[in-house]
DNA sequence: GAGATAATAGTACAGTCGTGCTATTCTAGT
DNA sequence: ACTAGAATAGCACGACTGTACTATTATCTC
């Protein structure tokens, strides 16, 4: 990847792009305005991808690429079990705080732009979240079939909380401007997986 | 209110806009579009309003009066304390599993694409988050003054979560289509609030 | 380093945007 | 019922949209 100049400027103009999704919108992200952004033609840039709607779905990609790297990937690091549901939530909330997109989640800006938008494009951003989520049950259901969490709530219930919580967090700091917020986040986290910790009777 | 025959189209106009921003958006919403999906000329709704900000400020005011008699009117006939700090709650998921607005929460929709578009729109919207914010934390922290509610956590810190639960049903419903979410967002709520109240042993 | 090709720019076009202006139709108070 | 004024429509304007097409320049391969 990253050979040819092309792949490079194409990554720079998707980097440029994702960021830009999260404050103005993917929708209303003109190739003009993005071209400006990027300091290209409109034209030149425009050859990268063929339509807007291509450059809008490889907008996705690169974020979920992002996304990848800034939150699943170090949290993989941590063990399977309490300690990676831990790590996911802090990452999330981390990937928010540090604003890896300055508008904050490009999944939770494009999400509710394209909710009601049916096409490819919603069809990935929805996809991209679903396997969020089954990602965040799945380390939710290891925790609890290592015995670190009970089982008095699903998995599939469990993280609909915490992802609710992280998801909170960047969505309130985006509208207040309050950094707080990324403390109430980790410390709702923090709480309700302590509540859930077996009794110390157990085996 | 609506007396006058221009009243009463500007109301029919609100409607209409509010229930599209929460679908296509309110910055792409169009006086084209909207004039379209009203029946009327570009130029008899444009004449209602004499620029597009005040289209979209008289759009977010009149979203504001629905979110009041939908959500916190019905939540004040319940009485001060626990009971109204559920009313809350589950009228907010109500009004949200009800699809008042056919694109789910106006102001959550709104909130994410004003986020950073600063201006009197932005202003608006901030506005009136903060207040149902202040309200939620308000009725919290009567309830913890009436003793229905034990002080581990602060009044702010558990409006945030209650909050956190029903903005994720609302987005993860509209992404998701599955009407569940709604039960994992009242029963996230019953929870949280049933580990909170006091031991019997209590005045 | 020359030649092939990738990458970028220039220009044009039909469509839509917000918003003026003018003209017409309807409504409300008498 | 008549009239003043509100309400709506028609039309025009420059700016911007996405996307053709063509031309130019830079980059890789041998």
């Amino acid at each position: 990847m990253l050979n040819t100049k092309g792949e490079r400027t194409k990554h720079a103009i998707l980097d440029r792009a994702a960021a830009l999704a999260t404050q103005e919108g993917l929708a209303p992200l003109s190739i003009g305005r993005l071209a400006e952004a990027t300091g290209m033609s409109k034209s030149g840039l425009f050859a990268h991808f063929g339509s807007k709607e291509e450059l809008q779905l490889a907008t996705v990609d690169h974020a979920a690429t992002m996304f990848v790297a800034e939150v699943i990937e170090p949290a993989r690091a941590a063990p399977r079990g309490l300690a990676r549901v831990w790590a996911l939530c802090d990452r999330m909330i981390d990937y928010a705080e540090r604003q890896v997109f300055p508008g904050g989640c490009f999944f939770a800006c494009t999400s509710f732009e394209f909710n009601n938008q049916p096409g490819p494009v919603r069809d990935r951003i929805e996809e991209m979240l679903r396997s969020w989520h089954s990602y965040l049950e799945r380390a939710v259901d290891q925790a609890q079939d290592a015995g670190e969490l009970t089982t008095a709530i699903g998995a599939r219930e469990l993280a609909f909380q915490l992802d609710a919580f992280a998801q909170a967090s960047n969505a309130q700091f985006q509208l207040f401007r309050d950094t707080g917020v990324f403390d109430d986040a980790r410390r709702a986290v923090h709480d309700r997986l302590e509540s859930l910790r077996p009794t110390s009777a157990a085996a």
